[in-house]
DNA sequence: GGCGCAGTGTTATGAGATAACATCACAGAT
DNA sequence: ATCTGTGATGTTATCTCATAACACTGCGCC
């Protein structure tokens, strides 16, 4: 990202060691339930992981490869399909991006807050998506999953302005 | 839509009489506030508003004449842009579809309960937007725009199941 | 009547996602 | 050790969604 501007934000790519503990980490989960964290997995998770902010998927094609190798569109669309599942990644459908859970959960409704600016995008574990089901339940809705994104200005964006 | 099954939901497209009474608010409302409702914009909002329940932009297009013969993707897309800037529909990210508004507001933000076993979808003004500015303010985001979106089963797909 | 602006028509292309089918890897059963 | 079913991949092609670019038009304004 950082189309319409170049701030950078604070909390940027995390470092190669925090990405590897995160990877070791999902792997380890994922085995233990009896899943197959493939290699192909890993390497969308790491990228997403990497980036630190939402990735498109024609992205994530393009860098698959680490020799420079882009990845045919299935795989990787088939391992994102896969991380979702398991709740390791996300997909923020308002802009057609994908990104690396930060909220651990497995299977857990997320909301996010997107900085048009410099495409920081924040997971946060939302009251907000209970209160959608309040009002589902109202209206006699039984729901399965929700899509919560808010655009905006990070704080960092706010002042630069 | 109807694509899961084929339950018929309670409150269908409306009737052409309301289309037309909508039209003309929309028309004149705009007109009003110094907007070209032209025809263009006119035969999108008719054909969103004789639809009751999200349409793909591809589907509109394809619907656009009244003879039969379909739009050019660009006339249909900047429409929709108008019609969603004037508040009168809305885009569903996470199904890429397009809706009337039904809650007449001028420019608001909306949350949507959608079906996804007849299509059915139901604009609800949230409370949600609300509380996710709330979250937003303490993360510091200024907020612009939401996508608030839950899926699940109406109240007929949920009996019938 | 010359200008500027908003809207359209038209062509082409870019971006996002999936269908379909062949093949492969692997665990559990025989 | 083989068989066999299931899940995962590889590969090709195609489908859906959306916009860029540019020429042209209607209209209010000076
Ligand atoms: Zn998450
Ligand atoms: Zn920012
Ligand atoms: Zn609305
Ligand atoms: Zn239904």
């Amino acid at each position: 990202m950082g189309d319409a501007c170049h701030h950078h934000h604070t909390d940027g790519p995390p470092g190669a060691a925090e990405v590897e503990r995160a990877l070791a980490a999902a792997d380890g989960r994922l085995t233990a339930e009896g899943e197959r964290m493939t290699a192909a997995r890993l390497r969308v998770l790491a990228l997403l992981l990497g980036a630190g902010e939402p990735v498109k998927a024609y992205d994530l094609i393009a860098r698959f490869g680490e020799d420079g190798q882009p990845a045919k569109p299935p795989t990787v669309y088939r391992a994102l399909e896969f991380l979702e599942r398991k709740g390791l990644a996300h997909r923020i459908a308002s802009i057609s991006a994908y990104v690396a859970c930060t909220s651990g959960g497995r299977d857990h409704a997320a909301a996010f807050l997107i900085c048009d600016c410099c495409g920081a995008t924040q997971e946060v574990s939302s009251p907000v998506a209970g209160d959608l089901g309040l009002v589902a339940d109202a209206a006699g809705y039984a729901i399965e999953r929700t899509t919560i994104e808010a655009h905006g200005r990070c704080p960092a964006c706010r002042i630069a302005a």
